[in-house]
DNA sequence: CTATAAACCTGCTGGC
DNA sequence: TGCCAGCAGGTTTATA
């Protein structure tokens, strides 16, 4: 479900709704959520703690958290709005006075996950109650609650030291918005890569963040067919599809994500990218440019939508 | 190393 | 109306 653009936008209002605010409880109620420690152990380490930052790193959400000893860490370099970047959380490393004590919390939304902040009267009931697939809730020493729901248990949490956040992330590509991300980075990440440019384009440890919306988005507007292989782009091409990526995450995250599916975000609300998606699942309708009827295929046991007259196999 | 398939889960949709 | 196969926006692991 979630894409760079959904969790970006979560990331933003996570930023200028909770940082500050104290965790004073986690509550694991589905046990395999939690990732590389005991769900008791996570809900103990991260009790306590304040939120002193947000950020993203591809499809990642990352919430910086000060040490437990109630005196949060003040929180100079806290990310400007848009800028979550992992430049963020280096300054965090290195400029916080007593890292050793500080934990990134990371969550991944994977395909059905939200974040939800809820109020105390919705709570009133229970998490379980406002929502049955919550599967982390944590309670903030304002009486409001962030809630981790996943209908099909995918997402995940983990908790780690600032210093562990590199070797987390060794495995992920570029962040394609960023302005190191050039046609010829592009070219270069691509360079040995001989399989269907749709499924490279999904591999994390290629680009970050893109998903099988903005994939289809992205090669739709650089008029590129899903099956090219990757390492058989143009330098044209290459450009085209820069410019389509940026295009269509730059799009998704200006509407707040996508409309259909299970994405909201933290007021539970949906997107309104639905009227701006130009191929995925319009199968059958007419491209918007020429009017050929959008086409479905499969690739990388992942459903791929594009115009056959616009994007041609040489 | 690259590439492909299966596995992890549950809910929803469409066809019969 | 009711049932069931098939499908879903992601990542990891296993196998060629």
């Amino acid at each position: 479900m979630p894409e760079l653009p959904e969790v970006e936008i979560i990331a933003r209002q996570l930023r200028e709704e909770v940082v500050g605010r104290r965790i004073t409880q986690a509550r694991v109620l589905w046990d395999r959520a939690v990732q590389g420690m005991e769900a008791r152990a996570f809900e103990a380490d991260v009790a306590e703690r304040a939120i002193i930052g947000v950020g993203r790193r591809a499809k990642y959400l990352l919430l910086t958290l000060g040490a437990a000893d109630g005196v949060a860490a003040t929180d100079d370099s806290a990310p400007a709005a848009g800028s979550a970047m992992p430049t963020d959380l280096a300054a965090n490393v290195t400029d916080a006075t007593n890292d050793a004590d500080e934990r990134v919390l990371i969550i991944h939304r994977r395909m059905s996950g939200n974040v939800i902040l809820v109020g105390p009267d919705e709570l009133a009931a229970g998490a379980e109650a406002f929502d049955p697939y919550t599967r982390v809730d944590f309670t903030l020493d304002d009486g409001w609650h962030l809630v981790f729901s996943d209908p099909r248990k995918f997402g995940r949490v983990a908790l780690i030291t600032p210093d562990a956040l590199p070797a987390y992330f060794a495995a992920i590509g570029p962040e394609p918005l960023e302005a190191a991300f050039t046609a010829e980075a592009l070219s270069a990440r691509l360079a040995n890569r001989r399989g269907p440019i749709k499924a490279t384009l999904l591999d994390q440890s290629v680009i970050a963040g893109l998903g099988n919306i903005y994939a289809d988005e992205a090669l739709f507007r650089a008029r590129i067919h899903p099956l090219r292989p990757a390492n058989s782009l143009t330098p044209d091409e290459l450009r085209a599809l820069r410019d389509g990526i940026q295009g269509a995450l730059e799009t998704g995250v200006a509407h707040g994500g996508v409309t259909f599916g299970r994405h909201r975000d933290i007021h539970n609300e949906a997107g309104t990218n639905l009227a701006h998606v130009e191929a995925y699942q319009r199968t059958g309708q007419p491209c918007l440019r020429c009017g050929a009827p959008i086409r479905r295929i499969v690739v990388g046991q992942r459903g791929t939508h594009y115009c056959p007259e616009c994007q041609r196999l040489p």
